[in-house]
DNA sequence: TATTACGTTGACGTAAACGTCAACTAAGAT
DNA sequence: ATCTTAGTTGACGTTTACGTCAACGTAATA
């Protein structure tokens, strides 16, 4: 547990290291799901707020809204037992779960049509 | 291959077999996404719009835009050999796949940290 | 000291995919 | 003849997640 000197980063920093633009940054900050220290008026961030960041995009790879993520980071900024909180965010990641099943169905079902799909419209080229 | 009575559908028929509304549906015909025929001014769909509307909601389930789906609408409606059309369509598909495979990974990790927070906060709480 | 680089706060703009009226038409049912 | 019940075409509104200025502050550098 070292209080690395790599952990303080600037909001640039952050915006090359997750490949965002720095108004993104701000915007989750506006939105409430950052609220990084400051040194004067500058933005300094540390690792948790790295972390945070973490959550925010994974939760926007899975297709939750930021209103969404920020229940998920609450829960985990609240060193709480927030049994209603907790039950919020495991229904939403089961949910994730069971739309990824159904994509992976659709993925599926795809595939194979584009091949049949493939397979008529060369048979119809051999008819000639 | 019989030419059922039940292949004929009212534009709120396609909406509530496919829970959408009306709206909707004209409005992915208005983005060039389906052509259904008339009778007078009402509009009268097909099979064929039912198999295309299919298409269009598994291409907003795997998070393809309309412009995205029409591309694979095209491929299938032109019965021709379009090459660079079925490409492009390929590569959405494998993108979707690549994508899912990252969805499973977070989804995976989210988890492991919902547990792990869980522990943590359980064990907080014993400690008292 | 002037320039450059980086940061800050507004404020307005944007794209996608519809939602929500409003005003009108056409077909049956009463 | 009138009332429902769909359906139609605009046209403008809405939401989310930022993008894009503009105008300004601060600090290191030439």
């Amino acid at each position: 547990m070292n209080k690395d000197k790599s952990s303080i980063y600037t909001i640039s920093d952050l915006a090359q290291r997750f490949d965002i633009t720095t108004r993104a940054i701000r915007f989750y900050e506006s939105e409430g799901l950052l609220s990084p220290e400051r040194d004067g008026q500058k933005r300094v961030y540390q690792h948790k707020d790295y972390i945070t960041l973490k959550l925010i995009l994974r939760g926007k790879r899975l297709g939750w809204s930021l209103a969404e993520s920020r229940e998920l980071i609450q829960l985990y900024n609240t060193g709480k037992n927030n049994q209603e909180q907790y039950q919020k965010v495991l229904e939403k990641v089961q949910d994730s779960r069971d739309r990824l099943q159904q994509q992976l169905h659709d993925i599926e079902i795809m595939m194979v049509e584009l091949d049949e799909h493939e397979d008529r419209v060369k048979d119809a080229m051999n008819r000639n």
